[in-house]
RNA sequence: GCUCGAGUGGCGGAAUUGGUAGACGCGCUGGAUUCAAAAUCCAGUUUUUUCGGAAGUGUGGGUUCGAUUCCCACCUCGAGUACCA
């Protein structure tokens, strides 16, 4: 009774007077979303006559925060597109799972001692709670989760894979390493042309057939797609942990902002650099977004050059050493005055001389000390030293100095440059720093202030059979030289750098991994998974040692195989299991594949599932996965690719990025030590007018600022809740907020306090987070997808205000009125033939929103509703014909109002699948068109006319208007364009 | 520094094979309805104006009958990358 009450006060006298039903979301998104889990609306098969669509959304980590308004952004647009493309008669899948290992849980772990997987767990369950209020069509029946082991099994059977495999550069793919075995077994690896370890000897076919079984291996290990070895690594000591160059933001970790040095260890490594060419080359046929392609192009860094070897020479006496350089300019061979070797190089110890070995140790440990960071920001000091060892120019066999130096990195190339300080800035500060000569060998150049970098129109000079030619030809003839003389050759370098895969964390994948007399061995496919064991503590051990070397039951019984107690480790059938996980990237490089077939136990996914699904025909997903994700994905889809497993080279045919949704964060100012708020007008005043501020006190930190008598305000961030529509502050609700804030003091303008507004970044601990959940239960999930899509061009970054949604909300029940539902739930519209006008209207916005629908251009398509439904309103159309099809168009952006409207109009089943609406372009024929009137370009007044008027009549017509002739003012006009149906430009 | 992207009302943004700049929405102003509020509806809202108009899409130039759209130079902001030899 209460309740009913409540509801005729909630509504006007004059609705309850007409009878109709309002229109209620919580109830109708309720209700639609529990038919569309019961009778499984959108589950996708994978068998069907139709074409299949495949649209994916980069999979969120479930993190203990929950999602705000700007995760589901993008899953918003594709769910639009997924349920279009339903309409359009596809086979669609669209499906959605967690990326749910990851380092937070973790950490919340180590702080807890709650299991990673229970923390997890519950954060899922958050998740999809919030994901579900939404009204997505995902295919929950293949949802998947990296951290389970049904899936991880198959992530540690890709990598067996890809340690079972080598690159051979000869057909540019993968293969079985096997076929490396019997290449080797025949003719040793003289013939062989594979990426590999830059140590690795050349061996011939005896060589490799006396070799022991552990040598064998230590010998394949440098080939494997997947190795072992002692590489420099970024190791960030709070996280406890090494990093991925793009898990590294300006120096610090990604996550928490730790400190990162270098350091040496053993680990696994992805050799993707052997795909880098193909990486770079499959980047033309894939549409996706300029800046993706233009970052992973330059992450890969191709350049061309050559390879370069310089003999060394110390005091007169020959020794066997030599030099290699890489250079992109080996036109400018005899520029060279001096050599610059990375400090770092192990080569650098053997040439010194001994008068400068104290001085060269000292600078080596001098660069040792500073951080990665310390030595990127420093770029402008000079410094460097002498070794004391000359090398021997390789055509006019003159002496030159070799000299370390740290912008030279050990990183790239071979750690070594051949200095041409007239032709490169560093060289030439270098020399100018150490006073070396500069030679100039470019013909008209003035190299007394800088370096001369240009290539392209400069002629070499004094270079002796170099000299007068263009860099074109120069290039190529010292090549030639160099190949005829056996000192150098073509060389294409790359910048990227094979991928370290071992983490030293616990909630990972483990490896599939023990070791037996220190050599790796792969546990087979048949037993797989190796189950994450259980730890007591999630840090790593005293002695050093991965977290995992906390398990007690960690070794492999190769008898049982099964995973056994670690003093049950006898280095003859027990072994000890690696200590490593993988990385973040690992399931994430190939989940889209696994949707295919989500509950297969046998394989990632069945051949039939693959070779239906194909690949991903829409990704849409954040820019921040340019290196990370979307660069390892295509590796390991290559590699998949070149085994024969899976039938695309690429897996994403078409990729778009969402933009950010930025917060809108509020401050007030408080004036410290006190608890008195003055107004945002009065603090910027303030900012403003430096010289109010006492010189000594300006500023003290960011936030703080002084007022003219030396007293010292503070801008504080509050939450967004506290504040309304118009920037003014619930004064009640800020005192009860925080108990530090409850005799706060404020200095009113207008009665009123306003505060500061500026857009940032949501996060928690700015107080500006939007809890889409709070959206939902306030306006509807209808009203938050139309929102959300409404704010702006998917890809922008924009700013969220809350208020603005009260314009889709009106829209919605503009709509619902359209439908004239009476007060038992009974659509009243008329069968009739509809106006021409609203037959126009119709057509208008299919042509439209199909436009803009394949364009992605979201937000333009809701303003074409909102046009079509005011026009529709206006005309007081409630037609069928008219009415449906709206339905159907609006479906995929707001599909419970229209499911529920659906019904209304006598319809049994979901509006989901209906055919799409079909232009009719003879409904948008015109007689007339307003032709807009200009003057020398600037439109003065409109004119109807017919469209079948001729140039002349049209130019007549106009003349002849009372408006044209003020216009004019008796002036003759020079020239009168006509562009029929377009416009008419009179120029004066 | 280099690479890429973007600059349009108070705000989000719309309009590009060059053809009526500011669609749609928010906010704001006024009005209707109401005892009142919410909700709803109507009108207005780039600037300036002597109410005839005039100017106007970061700045300066150019091409054109006509430029937010094309070209050149510059400024500002954002993103990526950073001694890559």
């Amino acid at each position: 009774m209460h309740y009913f009450c409540f509801r005729i006060n909630g509504e006007t006298n004059k609705q309850i007077h007409d009878k109709k039903m309002k229109y209620f979301h919580n109830d109708i998104e309720k209700k639609w979303q529990k038919i569309w889990a019961d009778n499984q609306t959108f589950k996708a098969s994978n068998n069907s006559e139709k074409p299949k669509y495949y649209v994916l959304d980069m999979f969120p980590y479930p993190s203990g925060a929950g999602l705000h308004v700007g995760h589901p952004l993008g899953y918003i647009a594709s769910d639009i597109y997924a349920r279009y493309k339903r309409h359009k008669g596809f086979n669609v899948l669209h499906p959605q799972g967690y990326d749910s290992f990851g380092l937070p849980a973790e950490q919340y772990a180590i702080q807890t001692g709650q299991h990673p997987a229970k923390t997890t767990e519950a954060n899922i369950k958050t998740y999809r709670k919030q994901l579900d209020r939404i009204g997505f069509s995902f295919d929950w029946s293949r949802e998947l989760r990296t951290s389970n082991a049904d899936f991880y099994k198959h992530t540690q059977w890709i990598f067996t894979e890809l340690f079972n495999s080598y690159y051979c550069n000869i057909d540019n793919k993968a293969f079985p390493i096997t076929e490396l075995v019997t290449e080797l077994e025949k003719n040793g690896n003289a013939k062989v042309n594979s990426p590999c370890d830059e140590d690795t000897p050349q061996i011939s076919a005896n060589d490799w057939n006396n070799f022991s079984d552990k040598e064998k291996q230590e010998f394949l290990l440098k080939y494997r797609m997947t190795y072992l070895s002692e590489t420099t690594v970024n190791w960030c000591a709070e996280l406890g942990t090494v990093l991925a160059n793009d898990e590294i933001v300006n120096g610090v970790s990604e996550r928490g902002g730790h400190a990162v040095i270098q350091k040496k260890m053993m680990q696994w490594s992805m050799r993707i650099s052997a795909y880098a060419q193909r990486l770079l080359d499959d980047l033309q046929g894939l549409d996706w977004p300029q800046p993706i392609k233009d970052i992973q192009t330059n992450w890969i860094g191709r350049s061309q050059g050559a390879m370069v070897s310089f003999n060394v020479i110390a005091k007169k006496e020959r020794l066997k050493q030599s030099v290699s350089v890489f250079t992109t300019r080996p036109d400018t061979i005899f520029g060279v005055s001096f050599m610059t070797l990375a400090p770092e190089l192990d080569l650098v110890k053997e040439i010194t001389t001994p008068e400068q070995k104290e001085a060269v140790e000292a600078y080596i440990k001098a660069t040792a000390k500073r951080s990665a960071r310390d030595r990127e920001s420093d770029v402008k000091n000079i410094s460097g030293c002498f070794t004391g060892a000359y090398a021997e120019h390789p055509f006019t066999k003159e002496p030159i100095p070799i000299y370390i130096g740290d912008y030279v990195l050990a990183g790239y190339g071979t750690g070594a440059v051949m200095a041409v300080p007239c032709g490169d800035q560093r060289d030439y500060d270098f020399a100018k720093h150490f006073d070396l000569p500069i030679p100039n060998i470019f013909k008209d150049v003035d190299i007394s202030e800088n370096a001369h970098e240009d290539k392209g129109n400069t002629i070499i000079d004094n270079s002796d059979f170099l000299t007068d030619l263009p860099y074109k030809k120069a290039f190529k003839t010292v090549i030639y030289e160099m190949e005829k003389n056996g000192f150098g050759y073509k060389k294409i370098n790359y910048r990227l750098r094979d991928a370290v895969f071992s983490r030293q964390r616990y909630w990972g994948e483990p490896f599939p991994v023990y070791y037996k007399d220190g050599m790796p061995q792969m546990i087979a496919k048949e037993h797989l998974p190796i189950r994450l064991p259980e730890v007591e503590n999630y840090l790593p051990t005293s002695d050093g040692k991965p977290p995992l070397g906390n398990a007690s039951v960690w070794a492999w019984d190769c008898e049982t195989a099964a995973v056994v107690s670690n003093d049950k480790i006898n280095n003859t059938t027990i072994f000890p299991l690696e200590l490593n996980t993988m990385p973040g990237w690992a399931g994430s490089s190939w989940y889209f594949n696994r949707y295919m077939d989500a509950h297969n136990t046998e394989e990632f996914a069945s051949q039939e599932a693959l070779n239906y699904w194909q690949d991903v025909d829409l990704y849409i997903g954040g820019s921040e996965h340019a290196t990370g994700h979307l660069l390892y994905s295509r590796f390991w889809q290559k590699f998949l690719f070149d085994l024969g497993y899976v039938p695309k080279k690429e897996f994403a045919k078409k990729l778009i990025n969402q933009g950010m949704i930025l917060g809108e964060s509020a401050f007030v100012y408080r004036l410290v030590y006190t608890n008195q708020f003055i107004s945002k007008n009065r603090f910027k005043n303030l900012l403003n007018n430096k010289n109010l501020l006492p010189k000594e006190e300006k500023l003290i930190s960011k936030n703080w600022n002084n007022d003219e008598k030396g007293l010292i305000y503070q801008s504080i961030h509050i939450d967004v809740s506290l504040v309304n529509n118009s920037n003014e502050l619930d004064i009640e609700a800020f005192k009860n907020w925080r108990k530090e804030y409850k005799d706060a003091e404020f200095i009113l303008e207008d009665d009123k306090y306003i505060v500061g507004i500026e857009v940032e970044k949501m996060s928690k601990s700015k107080y500006n987070v939007v809890n889409p959940d709070l959206i939902c239960e306030e306006y509807g999930a209808d009203s938050l997808r139309l929102f959300e899509m409404f704010l702006g061009p998917l890809e922008q970054s924009k700013p969220w205000k809350t208020a603005g949604i009260s314009g889709v909300y009106s829209f919605l029940k503009k709509l619902w009125k359209l439908y004239q539902i009476d007060e038992s739930g009974v659509a009243h519209i008329s069968e009739e033939k509809p106006s021409k006008e609203s037959l126009k209207t119709l057509h208008k916005t299919i042509k439209k929103v199909e436009e803009d629908i394949e364009k992605f251009s979201f937000n333009t398509s809701v303003s074409t509703f909102m046009i079509a439904v005011n026009e529709l309103t206006q005309q007081k159309c409630n037609h069928r014909e008219i009415l449906e099809p709206l339905l159907v168009l609006l479906s995929p952006y707001a599909p419970h109002i229209t499911e529920e409207l659906w019904s209304k109009l006598g319809h049994k089943t979901s509006i989901s699948t209906v055919a799409y609406p079909v232009f009719d372009a003879s409904h948008l024929i015109e007689s007339n068109k307003t032709y807009p009137i200009s003057f020398n370009g600037k439109m003065r007044f409109t004119l109807d006319l017919s469209l079948d008027l001729s140039k002349e009549d049209i130019e007549k017509a106009v003349m002849a208007d009372e408006r044209t002739i003020k216009q004019l003012d008796g002036k003759t006009p020079k020239k009168v364009i006509v562009v029929p149906g377009k416009i008419v430009n009179i120029v004066g």
